[in-house]
DNA sequence: CAATCTCTTGACAACGTTGTCAGATTGAAA
DNA sequence: TTTCAATCTGACAACGTTGTCAAGAGATTG
């Protein structure tokens, strides 16, 4: 590989000079930029970053730690989002999946930390709590899709609360008053902040909130069926439901479908997460609401690199981005 | 950040015996081993990497530069392939999302090359012919699911024509005879190879090739659903049906379903890609052959790595990785 | 007991940059 | 011509490591 000395020596000059013209130094007569540039461009000369880092002490590189990146369909948006921002600075992005394994966390947050990286990002697939290894706190680090309990650290996550309610607005705006609510039965923050919305958008509206349309499942597209089916075959059945996510929806429309019923005409459906590859591919397509992945990786990202203070330090603020409703057929 | 000096001064020796023992030289005193870790320790230090590559001239970091990882739902899979076999070699990954911006790409693979990055995978998110920027031609590069015309360059893809033939072969043991195959029309190597494969499956089996099964679509679901329609439709319907992808099967179940008829009773249905949230979500499940990337990933690592000589070329050879049966219910 | 060998340690240079400072050149003002 | 400031350039140290070499301390050999 070329070096500076190299391409200070073709072009005639002392090394100093060709450093100068690469950090763009106005003290660099227009004659001595030329030639230099000429050089390096003959040369193909590249800066090295491990010397001009270790010169600076600026690594110019973010870590970004997650569970699962891959498993979750759409939780690679988190990097999508994280990774345009950092190139916006100029920086790249270490990723690295643990599969929640702590050695593997351990020694992911101990490599990066070796190469000096920025600051860290510490993803989850789904939101939760979590409880990232103790190391992190040598190190300004923004968590996303997830928080810890004492609110140590810098936290992004989607506004599961305003979701569920402009979920439920949305279709009562369209005038449904009978709106069934299939929800996840585990008590993580996405079941219990879409359950206040709901409740929040009927009160809004005037609904007195009935229990019995909310029907406990677990998440995927069989449990979907078992809970619709039952909603669904009650005389006083819903014409809407509202469901957890997009595969619990996708066995609501088997159940729909299975009782002669018809979307959006006879019950509206709406879903969470806009998995494209379900709520796009069903057959209406389904309307979702959309969690904020690229946004979140993004927000992370912009924090970390705006909003350190001269140590490092960071402002362990909460943030919650909104779930925009996507709208497509299954809400008429 | 402590430095190799600072421990070297807490613990009484010079700074080149701390080196040794990071380095695990065995010409070191145990009493100053012992010595040299318990300061370590006390002062947290970590060995910062890009001295100790500036020094060396290894980096320990490879490079991912990929169109799309975070759309396709699946292909973050290469990336945990590709990051599970650096991770063995103590090596990290950059990722950068290129979003087929030439642009973009140029900007990635020179700030990986001003990192000495010390090789490059260079992944599509679906099977096919790439034209990468020229500048790879200076860095050990592998490409991952896509291949460069003039095959200058290695590359591991998915092996189409057995996946083709293996689900195929699959539905002729159960004793399907006319098997309907709703492919893509694209011509694309997955299309190519897949049907090929299919040909080769009917004839070990003695069957014969009837080019009136194979129906083309555009790789979604609702082009599934007219696919299958129209097949099944006809007075000599197949028993079996082969889709290219999982997409399309979730179409033609949609199909399948609209005619009365029962999967796998009255219609096998195998597809292709194996996205979990598709083919475990339907009902009943899918049978599917595993897009392999994972494999694609590590493989690709995995050669980079071994397999450069010493002056850091590699042999441009083609790889092909086979797409594994799971078998679901929609077999039978 | 001298000579040799082995083990352990340290001094110093080098990797490729940037920061600090001083020197050289130029042009203008006295 | 002299002086001074402004502009440009280069010598050198420093960043935190590893590689090379040599030196000191014991142990072993003849």
């Amino acid at each position: 590989m070329t070096t500076l000395k190299q391409v200070a020596e073709h072009a005639g000059v002392s090394f100093k000079t060709v450093s100068r013209v690469l950090n763009g130094d106005p003290n660099v007569s227009p004659d001595t930029r030329a030639k230099v540039q000429d050089s390096i461009k003959a040369l193909d000369y590249r800066p090295n970053m491990a010397a001009r880092s270790m010169r600076t002490g600026k690594s110019q590189i973010i870590g970004f730690i997650t569970d699962e990146v891959a498993t979750g369909p759409f939780a690679g948006n988190i990097i999508k989002g994280a990774q345009h921002e950092a190139w916006q600075h100029e920086k790249l992005l270490f990723v690295v999946n643990t599969e929640s394994d702590p050695k593997i966390e351990q020694k992911a947050i101990a490599m990066m930390l070796e190469r000096r990286v920025e600051g860290i990002l510490y993803g989850t697939w789904y939101h939760r709590e979590a409880t990232p290894p103790a190391m992190l706190s040598e190190i300004p680090t923004v968590l996303v899709d997830c928080f810890v309990s004492d609110q140590s650290l810098p936290s992004v996550v989607p506004d599961e609360v305003r979701g569920g309610r402009e979920a439920t607005t949305a279709l009562l705006e369209k005038g449904h008053r009978r709106i069934g609510f299939l929800n996840d039965g585990n008590p993580v923050p996405a079941s219990k902040g879409r359950l206040m919305g709901y409740q929040q958008a009927l009160a809004n509206f005037g609904v007195v909130y009935d229990e019995a349309l909310v029907v406990l499942g677990s998440g995927n597209a069989s449990s979907g069926y078992d809970c619709a089916l039952n909603l669904l075959q009650r005389e006083d059945r819903p014409t809407a439901i509202f469901c957890f996510n997009d595969r619990m929806a996708m066995g609501a429309y088997d159940a729909i479908r299975k009782l002669g019923l018809r979307i959006p005409k006879d019950i509206a459906v709406i879903g969470f997460d806009n998995l494209e590859i379900i709520a796009a591919q069903l057959h209406p397509t389904l309307s979702s609401m959309q969690l904020p992945h690229y946004e979140m990786g993004q927000w992370a990202v912009r924090y970390l690199i705006d909003c350190a203070d001269e140590t490092g330090n960071l402002q362990p603020i909460q943030h919650y981005i909104e779930c925009p409703l996507i709208e497509r057929q299954s809400t008429g």
